[in-house]
DNA sequence: TATATAGTCTATGGACTTTGTAGGCTTATA
DNA sequence: TATAAGCCTACAAAGTCCATAGACTATATA
């Protein structure tokens, strides 16, 4: 499951990248247009820059805006950042791999295998997919991207 | 994330389906040799009882076997059950849909476009897979598959 | 330089879920 | 009828998630 602050950060970069280049866009107004709890977004959007992914400018005429190209934005890392590892189960990460206490064999885990392949589906969607490809099939942003 | 109670149900049934054909297997027993909390373990067993995916006798000599051949034990079946819907999100759920209170245009949502994606990768290699192929890849079964 | 504007950061709290334990009840076998 | 085993409900500790509050800092501009 997806959690509520990976998708407002998937919603709100849609929505920035599909902003006016170089134009900020402030917290409240991201927040309005895209019917989401400010101040929960604010956090988000913290990270999100403490990340690199956005870039910010503060007083008036402030906001937030991509600090990099949407093709270069991949969602695999921004799921990751926000929701941990892909893998079902901390054995079958390729990123953030930990042994099982419970587990004896672990190469010869049925679990293990079949949560493998979940893995790997996950990882080669979310890693070949960047911003860009999301603006493409969101009619919010689609039309300028 | 698989929950524990998922991944104790799907080492509990390769125990299970690995054990001599109608000798019932004891709750301690299957604890002790698959090292999981017995009393937790008991509530996921009388799920999996209730859901008619075991067996049970009462006393002495009693305790569970499999209800339906392994083959017949869909691993999609038993994720969903325990831990929901394998979507990330519910709008992009084929068996438990439901619409995002924030969402304005469903069919146009960039983020439902990728995470439909994901569901069906996943949907793909669960629900085409049985507790028979679990069995095969699990060391502590295989022999016996 | 004063002031308004807008992001930064830490703390906190409530709701919910997950993981497990306890203990009495029921049923089957010998 | 005694014992063995599953059945079922309740509950508790811990953790996570979602969200809000509020004080602080930096910037633009009048």
């Amino acid at each position: 499951m997806l959690s509520r602050k990976a998708k407002y950060a998937l919603k709100a970069l849609i929505a920035l990248a599909a902003a006016p280049a170089g134009e900020p866009v402030r917290i409240a107004d991201l927040a309005r247009r895209e019917r989401l709890p400010a101040k929960f977004l604010e956090l988000i959007l913290l990270e999100l820059r403490n990340r690199g992914i956005l870039q910010s400018r503060k007083g008036k005429g402030g906001g937030y805006l991509l600090a990099r190209h949407p093709r270069k934005v991949n969602i695999g890392e921004l799921v990751r950042h926000f929701d941990g590892p892909l893998a079902p189960v901390p054995c079958a990460s390729q990123t953030a791999y930990a042994r099982c206490q419970d587990c004896r064999d672990e190469a010869g885990c049925g679990v293990r295998w079949i949560m493998k392949d979940v893995r790997d589906a996950t990882a080669r969607i979310l890693d070949r997919t960047t911003l860009a490809d999301l603006m493409k099939h969101d009619a919010g942003a689609g039309a300028l991207a």
